[in-house]
DNA sequence: ACAAGCCCGAGTAAAATAGTCAACTATTAA
DNA sequence: TTAATAGTTGACTATTTTACTCGGGCTTGT
């Protein structure tokens, strides 16, 4: 199947724009500090977001990105598979053509499980994690502290 | 998540043993024919599939593999962790160290969704695969065609 | 004008995957 | 006792995928 930490990091960085939804645009450096992620590597994902319509976003300085809509609209499902082509676990991408052209003994199990993968990750949307008690906890612990670490070399500040 | 080919083509090759149970044991390179599967690939794969204790091996002329136990007492699962390592979504593999020594904020959630695969996984036997009506009509037109071609420069036929 | 911030595409190093190969050892049939 | 069958092991390798980086654009507020 289909879930790296691409997937991860995109859903991380919407539950970010989710929690932080109050605060008008968040720009992705904001996001890269408070997340860990590379911000080269959130421009990247955020293309992809951006185009599948699950944020909106704002040029020029004092602009950012934000939730197109209320963050319960949006299923963790939407995110992984705007960023990651597919939530599929069978080697054929569902064509049943795995062996010889010809359904493969295991293709209705895969089948199966990309469906049970895929209507978990629908069931919870971007709104439900953020009522949760460990998320906001995570959230409060980032609020806490600066954002001391600076990994990419396209961070604003120049503490080099 | 760790769900690749190793995985699929392990599930694939132990079905294929349930499938024929009765037969005696099972060499690999019959496996090999039937399900096109490199012969070399599924050494490599029985080899821990056996010290996991799933197969039985005889050695020598008749020899081959069987299920260790009935096919309703192997789990699908079983067989995937015993190829792959793990069965697992989060980055860091359950130790919730995954930003900074401490939890990311999506943690919860890749946890949540690895549980919710292997029970899917843990609820589907070898035996109730070998059951369905697909994997039926499959293991059919397998047995119909005389396992047409040969993939492995290692298979016992000289067909070339 | 200029800086903040988004936008885009190409390029790339490292890791994982999917497999190969060769040289064993054990067992059985002739 | 010899030859053939079949499992056993471990090292090695090509390919693919992942996870990025980089450099340059374009927009817009001040």
């Amino acid at each position: 199947m289909r879930l790296t930490t691409k997937g991860r990091y995109a859903v991380t960085a919407m539950l970010d724009l989710a929690l932080h939804y109050d605060d008008g645009p968040i720009t992705l450096a904001d996001i890269s500090q408070r997340q860990g992620i590379s911000l080269s590597y959130l421009e990247q994902l955020f293309s992809r977001l951006r185009k599948r319509g699950l944020v909106d976003s704002t040029r020029g300085p004092g602009g950012g990105y934000r939730l197109s809509r209320n963050a319960h609209e949006i299923a963790v499902a939407d995110v992984i598979t705007a960023v990651d082509e597919k939530v599929e676990t069978t080697r054929c991408g569902g064509l049943a053509n795995c062996q010889d052209d010809q359904q493969c003994l295991t293709h209705e199990l895969w089948s199966e499980l990309s469906q049970q993968i895929y209507d978990f990750l629908c069931g919870i949307s971007l709104g439900n994690l953020v009522e949760r008690q460990g998320v906001q906890e995570v959230a409060a612990r980032q609020r806490g502290q600066a954002s001391s670490v600076s990994l990419s070399s396209r961070t604003t500040e120049e503490s080099l």
